[in-house]
DNA sequence: TCGATGTTTGTAAGCGCTTACAAAGAATGC
DNA sequence: GCATTCTTTGTAAGCGCTTACAAACATCGA
């Protein structure tokens, strides 16, 4: 409870516990190296004059930060939030501490997080997507700073990542509507420009759909921000035709964009699934709520992020990782996809 | 393109351009104290060499980190996103950085993450709510870290805040739906213990029950984590009740109860607002689209994350501040709320 | 008992930057 | 023209820690 006139520093606890600053340094990080006698007195000075580490000083001596940045695209939905509440739990195990980021989808800003992160000398960078700006990549391996990208599985992709195949993911969803006979499937896609989850999954749905002998008609796909407003917009857009003309299904590129669907079609008076079956992509915790149960994809997003982390891990100890890791998706069918013109099957 | 051994320090760039490294700094840092010449030769150097800062190296020697720690409790929803989107925006104007963490409403995580920034050397901490451990106040003001609770209003708290009165929002809900005839309410409150939000909600609603001779029996009153699936288990503590047992209203301590109670009346049958009145608070972006439309508190996050942004920066700056700041919530009165056994007001 | 080996501790040299201070030169006033 | 002031630049001393190395001491086998 006695203050001194400012922070206390290594040097201060080694004075009082009569030691070197090398010794109270070692109780710190390594107190098996420290007798237990000389341990004890450092530790109790430390408690006793409630020393905080200087973060910024042992990053310079040791050229460590003990941290890693984690970089999102948005908070405005729950998507990230369980792959970087692992992420967290494996580095806390670890003594490492998670910096998050938020780009809001702006690669620009992207960039500056990146570029900020670095300078705080982070151990490690994990990125959501594959597509980065070039001066990204080219900082991150100029600065040898182990990265990996996260929700995307590119077997072909130069750079590590641990994730799933969103083509296939779009192509198993789109093969279920196809399979409950719709010939003609629409899709509300996120912005694909520079983001790679959105436009493999729409390479999904077109792949099912050529499979079948069926195409996407440019009129059946509109590109949407991830958002209830947009996504209801973007129904509209599809909706609003000659019954004969509409899809029968509508593909979405995740969770919000089909419950911005489900309630347009609400508003509309179009009855789902027996007007319009409709799927998402994510399976936040909405969708089994939500009635009458939103068919979707499920994403391996806690095991993700714990694998991610690993990998970030081993690369910081020196050894190379599995650059590569493939998790599988689930379709998860619940009560929004049926029959064309049929009721619903719950 | 050259690749030297390792990363190019100061020094580096100051040889290269022919100056110390005490100019090459200038140039970094107060640009305009170093002539146009020079200027331009260290800038051309800086980008011929990818030169990166070293963060912890000037955070060592000017002891300032240049970042600012953000403490939100979860993730899960969209609560804090433009909150911290706001916060952000404001620090990077300044050439801060934002380093946010998330605790999942766990005390000891929290004081964890406090100790961890604290650590990094932030130059303040923003919280959530005033609810936080004697430990992480005690560090807090220890380390002289400047810092500001938000999403809460206390005039009589000891520490700065900004955000709005929780009691006087919640009552204002309440006000509404006795104004509208409800004598019975229930409440599905958030976990009150150590979270002064939930706590203050309920109070709220106390209080204007009160005010009308009313009052919130126990039997009427559960306390749910923020989660679709526990806010219907409330909703179905307080429901399953013969008819004439049953609260007419239901005040829900935020959007994702509300939405929660509004799936499970689905579920049970009730209509909502004929059978039941439900409230939320947050007015997350989903309330305006929610057939019928969400009553419920629109909380000012975009603001409240400018202004305690700007609160920190000032303290960073030498300045006091204004340390208590109170902004306005709104009631937002949308389709589920109407007189109790009455038809839909829209 | 002595040298070899192992363990524990201390000494001190930086890590890469900022910044007080000094120095040198340019501008200014009288 | 010279003293004074202002501007620009350099010099060098740390910031608080880690860690290679050395030193001191204990342990052990032969």
């Amino acid at each position: 409870m006695n203050k001194p006139s400012s922070n206390p520093t290594l040097q201060d606890i080694a004075d009082a516990a009569g030691v070197s600053t090398a010794t109270v340094s070692r109780v710190l990080n390594s107190p098996v190296s420290v007798s237990a006698e000389l341990r004890e007195r450092v530790e109790a000075q430390v408690r006793q004059l409630g020393y905080v580490r200087h973060g910024a000083a042992r990053a310079l001596a040791s050229s460590r930060a003990f941290a890693v940045g984690a970089i999102i695209p948005t908070l405005e939905s729950a998507i990230f939030a369980s792959g970087v509440n692992a992420i967290e739990n494996r580095l806390d195990a670890e003594g490492l501490t998670l910096l998050l980021a938020v780009t809001n989808y702006d690669p620009a800003h992207e960039f500056r997080q990146v570029r900020d992160l670095l300078e705080r000398g982070v151990d490690g960078i994990i990125l959501v997507g594959r597509d980065h700006d070039e001066d990204v990549f080219n900082l991150l391996e100029r600065q040898a700073c182990p990265f990996v990208n996260t929700w995307t599985y590119d077997a072909a992709s130069p750079h590590p990542c641990v994730g799933f195949d969103n083509v296939a993911a779009a192509r198993e969803v789109t093969e279920h509507l196809i399979g409950l006979g719709h010939r003609r499937i629409g899709m509300i896609a996120g912005i694909a420009g520079g983001n790679d989850r959105a436009r493999d999954r729409i390479a999904g749905v077109r792949a099912a759909l050529a499979d079948a002998g069926l195409e996407l008609a440019p009129r059946d796909l509109v590109e949407r921000r991830y958002e209830l407003a947009t996504g209801r917009d973007g129904f509209l857009a599809l909706m609003e035709r000659q019954p004969a003309e509409r899809p029968t299904a509508i593909v979405c590129g995740n969770d919000v964009l089909a419950l911005a669907a489900l309630i347009e079609a609400g508003h509309m008076g179009l009855r789902v699934p027996d007007d319009v079956s409709i799927t998402g992509f994510d399976d936040l915790p909405f969708c089994e709520h939500l009635p009458p149960g939103l068919t979707t994809v499920h994403v391996p997003s806690r095991e993700m992020g714990t694998i991610a982390a690993e990998y970030i891990l081993e690369r910081i100890a020196g050894q190379p990782g599995t650059p590569r890791v493939e998790l599988p998706t689930r379709l998860i069918v619940r009560g929004t996809t049926s029959t064309p013109g049929q009721p619903a099957r719950r």
